[in-house]
DNA sequence: GCTTGACTTAGAGCGCGCTCGAAGTTCTAG
DNA sequence: CTAGAACTTCGAGCGCGCTCTAAGTCAAGC
C-alpha cells in the first residue's frame, strides 16, 4: 500500500495529535484505520482526505457531534448523499451567519479604537 | 435611580442567565454591581451597555481570559487607554482571520454541494 | 539477542464556560 | 400577617474536546 503512514506521520502530516487521532476513530469520527499485521494503524491518504475536511469543518464551528453524523452518513455510501448535503447546506448558512456577526462585530471594534485614539489625541 | 434592574430585569434584557451573570461578576468580567440595602443586585444601563460589549466579544471568539483583563482594564480607569486598544486591536486580527478562514471553508462547502448536486443527477 | 523508542488499549483528568442545587433571606400581593 | 416568588452565597456538576498516563506489545538498529 503506496504511502501508508504510521499515526507519528499522520499526526505530523494532519498537525492532529497520535492521541487525538485515536479518539477520534474511537468517537467515530473516522472509520476504523486499517492496521499492519502487527496491530498498528496504517493512515491512507483518503484517511488524511478526511481529516482536511473534518478540520475545516471544525475550524468553522461544526461540533463532532454533527461531524460524526457526517461520518455515519459517508460510511453508509452513496445512498447517504441527500442527506449529506442536507448536513453541509445546514453548515453553509451557519457559517454564512457567522460571517455576517463577525463583520458587525468588526466594525464595533474598529469604531472603539476609533474612540480611544480620539480620546488620546484629546488627553495629549 | 432611574432604570436600575433586578438581576431578572437585566437577564431577560440580555439574554444572559442570572446564574450566568453572577457568574461573570464573581469572575470579574463585570465590576462589583451596586445593591440594593437588602443586597440585591441593581443593574445599570452602564452595566447593561457592558455587558452588549462582552456579548459581542465573546461572539467574536475572544477567551474569557482576555475579556477579564479588558475589564480589569476598564476598572483602572482612563490611564489604561492605550492598554485597551492594544487588545481590541490584537482582537480584530483575530476576527479578521477568523472571517478569510470561514470564507475560504464556505467555499470549499459549496463545492461540496455542487458535487453531491453532480452525483445525484448523473444517477438520476 | 538486546535495547530503545514507537505503538497499542483503557480509562482518568483537564480547561473552558457555564449551569444547577441547597439552604437561607427578602420582597410583594392578598 | 402570610404565602410564595425572587433574591442571596457557596460549591458541586456538566458537556465539550481533547490530553495524558499506565501497562503492555512491537519494531528497528547495533
Amino acid at each position: 500500500m503506496t504511502g501508508a503512514l504510521t499515526i507519528a506521520e499522520a499526526a505530523e502530516h494532519t498537525g492532529i495529535t497520535a492521541h487525538t487521532l485515536r479518539y477520534y476513530e474511537r468517537i467515530g469520527l473516522m472509520a476504523p484505520i486499517s492496521r499492519a499485521h502487527s496491530g498498528h494503524r496504517r493512515y491512507s491518504s483518503d484517511d488524511l482526505r478526511w481529516l482536511e475536511l473534518l478540520k475545516r469543518l471544525q475550524a468553522s464551528g461544526m461540533p463532532i457531534r454533527r461531524m460524526r453524523e457526517f461520518a455515519r452518513l459517508h460510511r453508509r455510501g452513496d445512498g447517504t448523499i441527500p442527506q449529506r448535503r442536507a448536513v453541509l447546506d445546514a453548515h453553509r448558512e451557519d457559517v454564512e451567519s457567522s460571517i455576517a456577526e463577525l463583520k458587525k462585530t468588526l466594525a464595533l471594534i474598529k469604531k472603539k479604537i476609533a474612540l480611544y485614539d480620539a480620546d488620546e489625541r484629546a488627553a495629549a
